[in-house]
DNA sequence: CTGTTAGCGCGTTCAC
DNA sequence: GTGAACGCGCTAACAG
């Protein structure tokens, strides 16, 4: 067993060994000064050898940049918030950036303590879906340039900050409409009313069935606990009780347990409505209507919308709107 | 709208403003030292209203600690890989660090990159799903506490290492032999040949059969490519050319591309195995096995052997291998 | 072209 | 109990 050596060698080191000063090894290294050509490569050769890497953090606290974007979301594990960690993980990746990502279950504390964290890891931005319960921005926009996604922040008092949100209220109204055109009529809708990206879906619901003539009936929207375990139960109350012949899962937590329940009871015939696009979509029983997000979109522009702001902390807010795409499954 | 201002106190503007030195604050905010109560109170309470926080970044070169692990991964997008860094991530909160993750696309040269960048962010530890393809981390291990998961490191002349991995062999063998008792007598497999684990996954196939007295049929053992494109032509081989009565795919990816052929072929009666479950998965029309890798598990073995070897880095090495469980859905 | 000096923000001696 | 001085590893300013 070769054992090797534990240290990591720093700047010093190297300087020590080229027997010259830490700044020539520095500007050596870095490329962009003067340095005669034969001491840059001899120094070049140096650091190789000895396995010398420049220590990034120690970089960040003299150039006040730290490199690392903080990106907030509510789980990893929603295909909507992978799908944009996936699209940012990329541009980062392209732009040498690093992201540290924290999650908040959709808890409030959480995410004041994810923030307080990654601003006191000095991070030169942050994305952020913020769950919306009146949590105040202003300190921290004013401080960090911040990129909300998917859904605005409610009570900030500043506007040196920029957002990228999805129309959530066309995407159910285009959504609703494409059902009743293939023949639904009682349709009917569980939310889960945990942020305002539900409200608008819901709304959506109810403009679609006003420009088609259909009456909105209040029995047929119901709205989940925050741990989901009722749908079960409201997916039979729509389908026995109310005699839907359609429903509209606003996620895909619901969805899921819209379906398990139709399974179980081996419904045949029902139309589906849904957000969030998945693959597996697609060997699902039933005829489906979803409203996909431009996760990886929503990604570029977050990505680019920061880049701009972190060049120009003072530049002129933007609020970028972007829409949902209706994929259709018929059976 | 209020201009709020945009510098980020200091402890130096802190110890100012209480007329203290610099020390006295450090002191004061990390409890630990002998300063007098009355200070204390007066420093906590300047800095809780100068909105002062810790520069972790500072501190970090300072302690030669930066809480901070890396992780490094094949692809967020796959849910072995999200429930892994689900686990990791809760984890991570209970013990103050922070993860940065970075992704490999199964391409050794996105993997060295990756590595390099975190150890010059001076991560405390990493976390690596390797390719495995002939990266040398001799030196990575001996200079970075480090865990290995999913996959073995092939090429490390040293054992200052941990690895967690699952008995893939055992997993498609109790998956195949189910399928088998379930009926199927004429099984084929796709698999992507691209990483250890793949193969240890068809060598558990082969095993099961010897075990039931089946003779292998190589002809029934099919590769895919590593962009997935021919899984749709050979699953129809399968089908049809080879009359099998059960497929094994042995990742989501190729599953999904094996459903959609038999979808579209309208087979009604075919057994499918596969590896990783999902809760789509039972709404899928045929019956199906499924060898379930225990990822929160993962998460939580690594994240302890990683703790115990950021404390004591010459301690044992642990490999440790986890197993499946089978999940059934019996059409 | 290169070395010396200074300082980023922080925690920790070592005196008083 | 508190302050002055030092250093973590690095880059930037100023000399020469």
């Amino acid at each position: 067993m070769v054992e090797s050596n534990k240290e990591i060698p720093t700047i010093k080191d190297v300087a020590k060994q080229a027997g010259v000063s830490v700044a020539t090894v520095s500007r050596a290294l870095n490329g962009n000064q003067r340095v005669s050509a034969e001491t840059r490569k001899k120094i070049q050769q140096i650091a190789k050898d000895m396995g010398y890497h420049p220590n990034l953090i120690a970089r960040s606290v003299r150039m006040k940049k730290t490199s690392i974007i903080g990106v907030v979301i509510s789980t990893v594990t929603a295909s909507f918030f992978t799908e944009v960690i996936d699209s940012l993980t990329e541009l980062a990746e392209d732009n040498d950036y690093q992201l540290i990502i924290a999650r908040t279950n959709e808890n409030p504390k959480n995410e004041k303590k994810a923030v307080e964290v990654l601003t006191q890891q000095m991070v030169d931005g942050l994305i952020i879906a913020t769950t919306g319960h009146e949590i105040d921005y202003t300190n921290i926009v004013n401080r960090f340039p911040t990129v909300f996604i998917d859904r605005m922040p409610t009570n900030v008092n500043s506007s040196k900050f920029d957002a990228v949100v999805v129309n959530n209220e066309d995407g159910t109204k285009k959504l609703v409409s494409f059902m009743i055109k293939f023949g639904a009529s009682q349709i009917g809708i569980i939310n889960s009313e945990v942020t305002a990206t539900q409200n608008q879906r819901l709304n959506g619901y109810k403009k679609a069935l006003q420009v088609n003539a259909i009456p909105i009936d209040e029995s047929l929207i119901k709205k989940s606990q925050v741990d989901y375990s009722d749908v079960e139960g409201l997916t039979s109350q729509l389908l026995f009780n109310l005699r839907c012949d359609a429903i509209v899962a606003t996620d895909n937590e619901i969805l899921q347990r819209v379906l398990k329940r139709t399974y179980e009871r081996n419904i045949k015939d029902i139309q589906i409505g849904c957000f969030d696009y998945s693959p597996w979509m697609q060997f699902i029983r039933y005829p489906i209507v979803v409203a996909a997000q431009p996760t990886v979109q929503i990604g570029k522009v977050a990505f680019k919308l920061l880049m701009q702001r972190i060049k120009n902390p003072d530049k002129a807010q933007e609020i970028r709107e972007l829409n949902t795409t209706i994929k259709i499954k018929t059976k």
